[in-house]
DNA sequence: GTTTTACCTATTGACAAGGTAGGTAAACCG
DNA sequence: CGGTTTACCTACCTTGTCAATAGGTAAAAC
């Protein structure tokens, strides 16, 4: 498993933002309830969200979260990154490239790097307009 | 994290083997040895590579395991599937596809089954012979 | 000052990963 | 035949992470 429900919740909640539009703050528990999602587990995400400036929060009445920019200006790659804490498709490549001690003589690490490296592309070539304008069917 | 322990330990250990060529059996000592992986935790793994046909194992002195292909008819994704147990990248797409609640509203879904086609050609275009030309620099 | 919201700090239960321990069964060798 | 070498089998253990829960505090609105 590449990515978990932590990744996978986060882009959720950011898509259901994004669909919702408009300048309004909303508030978790909304979130939480359409999407099906324990809040509390939300929360923690939601938190982390936060505080690297991907979204704006507001407490109190009125208050909750909002997108700061614009879908298509946010890649899944960047989302997962941070939710996730990397990207990394083997523990070989997870520490910074060439953390292994048998980088110099391993026959499989120049695949890592490839897969990783395709992985990335991946993630960072998809934004969140793309994830809205797409459904099964 | 795509790929454990497991699956990177036998993709080397295959290597291992198709470097040494040859008919001859090798013990898995030795391989152990050569390897640095802990040779019980190698046991687990060559029993499923021998029961599934990847390899052939002959008991007592004399013996050990050997490829019985050659080296460009084994694909990394075979090896792969076999001993992680499948090569999905998130769990929604883990037990076949369709298989979670949300398919028809989700608007992650597809996505995710595009990562995992793309992960299983990559798996698929590399053979053993590709990985024993390749090392780093 | 009460309500609504975000945010913070544990704690938990389940599970798998990674490995260890100790055996049994087959094949060879003297 | 008896010992040695090997594969194979069953069970266990330790560690860590995931996913979630519990119970608060702080800010903003009314």
């Amino acid at each position: 498993m590449i990515v978990s429900t932590k990744g996978r919740y986060a882009l959720r909640v950011m898509v259901c933002f994004a669909l919702h539009g408009g300048d309004g703050y909303i508030p978790l528990k909304q979130i939480a309830e359409e999407e099906n999602i324990s809040q509390k587990y939300l929360e923690s995400i939601m938190t982390v969200l936060s505080k690297a400036g991907f979204v704006d929060a507001v407490h109190g009445k009125g208050g909750g979260y909002r997108l700061n920019r614009q879908p298509k200006d946010y890649t899944v790659g960047s989302i997962l990154k941070l939710t996730e804490g990397g990207l990394a498709t083997v523990s070989c490549t997870a520490q910074g490239p060439s953390a292994c001690a048998r980088t110099s003589c391993c026959h499989t690490l120049p695949m890592w790097e490839r897969l990783d490296k395709m992985v990335d592309e991946f993630f960072e070539s998809i934004t969140l307009q793309d994830l809205m304008e797409e459904q099964k069917q």
